[in-house]
DNA sequence: GTTATTTATTTACCTGGGTAAATAAAATCG
DNA sequence: CGATTTTATTTACCCAGGTAAATAAATAAC
């Protein structure tokens, strides 16, 4: 099995859905990434900045920017908390409201993305990419 | 099944492959996205950079880019064709010297990523990607 | 042969991933 | 309490993905 060609593909496909989801997103002017952020507040409600890049493994300084940007477009509200080192993030009422919508065009993206698989192949791909790792010295 | 989940972690799968990869090949600096492009060089030889986007499905601004960048980094060289419009590219002397040990850097990284994954997974993961896809309204 | 169209590449400008280093506030140590 | 260390965030700067529009050369059309 040649692994660089899978890998490859990997790679393809990866590209292949944040276009279709940028696409998707671009008539609420919002970015896949920014979407990531937006459907995360929407689950676990308000968040510090650091809990939001911990929890989708992305680093600080990218997840900063992009909040910056979704305050700036209105998405959200960055206030600063009691301890005045932190930023906690929250959805506005404008993000609220619209969820729902955005939600719905989202899934459709996604299933389409994953049309060709079964219920059963849709289990089996998340079992193997779970199993996709890097594994670092511990110190 | 929860398709968004699925797929944020696929997103998170392939950002852990580029950082791994990047950290690869930092000591010759070099970064995954160039090293696609050595590596395709080194497969079929010289090429325009439309072959080069066209093969590797990335669009020709970005492609351009990284093939300038690698151009000044001395891994590639870019001529003018016949056609004076293309740019015929090829692999330096120093990049095919250096080409062997850079593989075999890359072959330790992506047997790690993948290394809890039997022969028969990887064929698997290999089909399920090939399934993943977009529909586009064909004209 | 001159004009119009296509093709290859580039330029300018987004978003978004990363790292390294700088702040600034809180917590800890002595 | 004052000095040190940790923690949260930000700033500056890479590389890399995309789109839209500008060149420039080759081709096609007339």
């Amino acid at each position: 099995m040649d692994k660089g060609q899978l890998l490859h593909l990997f790679n393809q496909k990866q590209r292949l859905l944040m276009k279709e989801l940028n696409d998707c997103l671009k008539s609420f002017d919002l970015y896949s990434s920014q979407w990531t952020i937006l459907y995360t507040l929407h689950q676990k409600g308000k968040m510090t900045q650091t809990e939001v890049w911990q929890y989708l493994k992305v680093e600080a300084p990218t997840t900063t920017r992009t909040l910056v940007r979704m305050e700036k477009s209105g998405w959200i509200t960055r206030k600063t908390g009691k301890d005045k080192r932190e930023r906690v993030v929250d959805l506005t009422e404008t993000a609220k409201k619209k969820f729902p919508q955005i939600l719905a065009a989202i899934k459709v993206a996604e299933s389409s993305f994953l049309s060709n698989l079964s219920e059963e192949e849709l289990h089996t791909l998340e079992k193997l990419l779970g199993k996709l790792t890097i594994e670092r010295d511990e110190a």
